[in-house]
DNA sequence: AGTTTCATATGG
DNA sequence: CTCGCCATATGAAACT
């Protein structure tokens, strides 16, 4: 059963029943408690997929409310994969645009994104915002959904696609709740670690007393009064006038240099970062009430991996998730994939010896017993190396190697590389479709075959192929193992929030390929089970039967540290 | 003064 | 031989 519903932006709003097909199966009721009606539906024996606009237009007030679905189809987000599919990346996506293409109107563009709130500031939420609702919208949603199933029916698989459909729907779901529960984070155990790397908080906003006293360190090093360690500029000039050049002032480039400053910079570069990034002015932002909201953006990144809008939550310097700490009674479930993306490459290629390999725990290992004389190292970098078009450097002979003895794997990835070369378009396994080079989006020149377009721009030069081009390809070769790694993830993360329902444990974490719950003490076994479920249940979903495995790593720990 | 790009860090 | 993929966020530097 699929239910249309809409919010009047008042409280209230419209449902609509339908069959699978989107036709209506009785007329739209409007109710003055949309979340309670809601509510009693999700209650009753056979809760509905529920059909909305958007997601996070429509959820989170569900969930301040108290009330979590089990499942939806989010038009938007559908519309965007659909709209990909067919090589019109970036058209617009909302209910309006997929009415106005379908009847040949011109298309409303879509409103701009929000701009990052921190939750401190701006609570008006776009509910409050937007001008109440008056006409029912349930008879264009689900027109809009019809167009999308005979859309979705002329896809390359559409079995998979349906599957790429529900499995992004679901994490719009998980995401919403995930911004809602919030990450635990003890304000006071952040404060300590700041005051312990960084020193006494400058009263003015000028740098904190350790960072004050590292910057004087570093300027008397290098004989500059007044020099500041933080503008690279300046810190390059100072090192030159010491008699150290250097082409710029990464921590990599300072390391090759022997020098009494480098050190103090690199300790400095390292709480300097902390502080401007994950500092008291980001936890005044950023944590209310023992909790980090961070705001997820499902599908935010091109191969489907998720974004966060401010915050910085996908990049958690490891020494700050000291912070992360369980209340008491409870514990972290830490659960991370390893080696995620070679053991996609050995699902999606079918290459058999990959795929042996993928069925150890240690695919590198595995790897390199069978074929780089057990050095795992070497076998790692060929891999790494073959994924990402990597075509110098010192691990060449090994990647040699991997395309001798791994060619279905390695034809693989080749193959996606030329599409991208000849200017084409490569999907991931579900059907996700990498957006077209830019040039042919400006030109509007986007080609309708998937394979061989030719590059309509190819460089005249002599010596080698157009770097552009180059660059293309090695996008579109990495393009299909991580959109489909991001696919696996989401679909674990599917099926633990499914099996975690009506549990105390809470979601409170997703990182690419690594999952955060938070638990009583006494579930934590039920909830290490329901994980590993969830990431064997991925791999069948999407794999069917297969050799390559998708072994996590758990943890449970009273602190996010103290995991791995 | 406001906006864009660069450099550098973090994460996967 | 930091190289090859995907990101976000900050402050400095360089612009309009």
């Amino acid at each position: 059963m699929l239910v249309a519903v809409a919010s009047d932006g008042t409280g209230g709003g419209w449902l609509r029943p339908a069959g699978g097909t989107g036709v209506p199966a009785g007329p739209a009721r409007r109710v003055p408690d949309l979340a309670g009606v809601v509510a009693q539906r999700e209650a009753a024996s056979d809760p509905p997929r529920w059909l909305w606009a958007s997601t996070p237009a429509l959820y989170q007030r569900l969930l301040a409310a108290g009330v979590r679905v089990a499942r939806c189809h989010d038009l938007e987000l559908t519309e965007a994969l659909l709209l990909g599919h067919a090589g019109r990346w970036g058209e617009p996506r909302s209910v309006a645009a997929v009415l106005a293409r379908r009847a040949g109107a011109a298309v409303p563009p879509d409103p701009p994104p929000p701009a990052p709130r921190p939750p401190g500031q701006a609570q008006e939420s776009l509910f409050d915002l937007a001008p109440p609702v008056t006409a029912d919208p349930t008879g264009d949603l689900l027109t809009g959904y019809a167009d999308q199933q005979e859309r979705t029916g002329r896809t390359a698989d559409p079995g998979r696609f349906r599957l790429l459909v529900a499995a992004e729907s679901a994490g719009a779901l998980a995401a919403a709740e995930l911004g809602h529960t919030g990450l635990p984070w003890r304000a006071d155990v952040h404060d300590g670690l700041l005051a312990e790397l960084l020193g006494p908080r400058s009263p003015v906003g000028g740098l904190p007393g350790r960072l004050a006293a590292l910057s004087a360190e570093i300027a008397a090093a290098l004989a500059a009064p007044g020099l500041h360690p933080d503008s690279p500029a300046e810190l390059r000039r100072a090192f030159a006038r010491a008699g150290v050049e250097v082409p710029d002032t990464r921590a990599w480039s300072l390391r090759r240099v022997d020098h009494p400053a480098v050190p103090l910079v690199l300790e400095f570069k390292e709480r300097y970062r902390i502080w401007t990034a994950h500092g008291w002015t980001w936890q005044e932002a950023w944590v209310r009430d023992g909790r980090f909201r961070p705001e997820y953006v499902p599908g935010g990144v091109v191969s489907g991996r998720w974004a966060t809008r401010g915050g910085g939550a996908l990049q958690i310097p490891k020494p700050v998730r000291r912070a992360v700490v369980a209340d008491p009674g409870w514990r972290l479930v830490v659960a991370d994939a390893g080696q995620l993306e070679p053991r996609i490459l050995a699902a999606v290629s079918g290459d058999p010896r990959l795929a042996a390999a993928a069925a150890a725990g240690d695919l590198y290992a595995a790897l390199a017993a069978e074929s780089f004389d057990g050095d795992r190292a070497r076998a790692k970098l060929a891999l790494l190396g073959a994924m990402y078009g990597q075509t110098g450097g010192s691990a060449l002979p090994a990647i040699a190697v991997l395309r001798r003895q791994y060619p279905t794997a390695w034809q693989y990835v080749e193959r996606a590389a030329r599409t991208g070369e000849a200017g084409g378009l490569v999907r991931s396994w579900l059907g996700r479709t990498c957006p077209p080079a830019a040039r042919l989006v400006a030109t509007g020149q986007v080609p309708g075959e998937l394979a061989g377009a030719a590059d309509p721009d190819p460089d005249p030069a002599a010596g080698g192929p157009d770097p552009r081009a180059r660059a293309r390809g090695r996008f579109t070769r990495n393009f299909v193992i991580q959109a489909t790694a991001a696919e696996w993830a989401v679909t674990l993360l599917a099926y633990l929030r499914a099996e975690l329902a009506g549990r105390a444990a809470e979601l409170v974490f997703f990182q690419h390929d690594e999952v955060l719950v938070h638990c009583p003490e006494r579930e934590v076994e039920a909830v290490t089970g329901a994980v590993h479920e969830a990431a064997a249940r991925a791999g069948q979903l999407l794999f069917g039967p297969t050799r390559v495995r998708f072994p996590l790593d758990v943890a449970a720990v009273r602190c996010y540290a103290d995991a791995a």
